[in-house]
DNA sequence: AACCACTGCAACCGCGACATC
DNA sequence: CGATGTCGCGGTTGCAGTGGT
């Protein structure tokens, strides 16, 4: 059985609202508010409009605290590192973001922020490293020291990897000013740290040619929800879409610990 | 001036989650 | 505990504005 329309469509405005419509829609929900029916909501406004379209509007344009356009450079990179780190769970990101709605935010991320970030990252790989002629199967190695709370820990965590795609991840790191812009060469630094974790040290070494890698980091001394943080920080953010091949490494060996 | 392509944004749609009956 | 109603979210669409030819 399918759901039942929240509306009868043939007798509900549809399409851009009218300053009259907003008015009356903004009397009401200062004077009334929203009665905790939005469905109602229309009726009792004395509005010929869907209760969710109601809704929308209020929240996406009347409400008082609203910012519309004007992105600062601030807000594209929290915008940038959240959807690096959580995908395209806009409301998420809105309300790390006072004044903007979802809907802004998906579509200034839609329209401006992703060619954006894809012309950096065409910009800096225009000189790609070597590319193994094989890609190699990926694999995970634990060359962890081991779980020892009493001292300063070092860990290791081994893959294998499209050399290419991590060059690429690790850039739009870079240029989320998360990481300093790697070389190549051999590693790049996490700097700073992830904030509110007490990782000592952190690095990400790659053979551009093999595809092998380690991600080398080590803590002030105690594994916990540290330890468990950073794994979360490289799950989401460097590596959102690779890393989950490693992740589990991580927890397996956070789990034992 | 007319046409077309592109862009930005408001609004809509469908669905899952949750609450209530 | 299942049926129903509502909310809230993410994806998508439609259209006005703008710039290029």
């Amino acid at each position: 059985m399918g759901r039942a329309p929240c509306c009868d469509k043939a007798n509900v405005k549809r399409g851009p609202w009218s300053p009259d419509e907003d008015a009356v829609l903004r009397n009401y929900l200062q004077k009334h508010g929203t009665g905790g029916n939005w469905i109602a909501l229309p009726q009792k406004a004395g509005l010929k409009r869907c209760g969710k379209s109601c809704r929308l509007r209020w929240l996406n344009y009347l409400r008082p605290d609203i910012k519309h356009g004007g992105f600062t450079e601030e807000e594209d990179n929290i915008i940038c590192t959240l959807y690096n780190k959580i995908g395209s769970r806009w409301s998420v990101i809105a309300s790390q973001l006072p004044g903007r709605t979802d809907n802004d935010v998906k579509n200034y991320w839609n329209t401006k922020l992703k060619k954006k970030m894809m012309a950096s990252n065409v910009t800096s790989t225009s000189t790609p490293p070597s590319q193994p002629s094989v890609l190699p199967a990926i694999k995970t190695e634990d060359h962890g020291s081991g779980a020892d709370s009493s001292k300063s820990l070092g860990t290791d965590y081994g893959f294998t990897y499209d050399s290419q795609k991590l060059y690429t991840e690790i850039t739009q790191f870079s240029m989320m000013g998360l990481m300093e812009q790697p070389d190549f060469s051999g590693s790049a630094i996490i700097s700073p740290p992830p904030e509110d974790i007490s990782i000592a040290s952190s690095s990400i070494t790659v053979d551009s040619n093999s595809g092998n890698g380690y991600i080398n980091w080590s803590t002030d001394g105690v594994v916990g929800d540290d330890a468990l943080l950073f794994g979360d920080f490289f799950g989401g953010y460097g590596f959102q879409e690779g890393m989950g091949v490693v992740s589990p490494c991580y927890y397996s060996n956070l789990n034992s610990m």
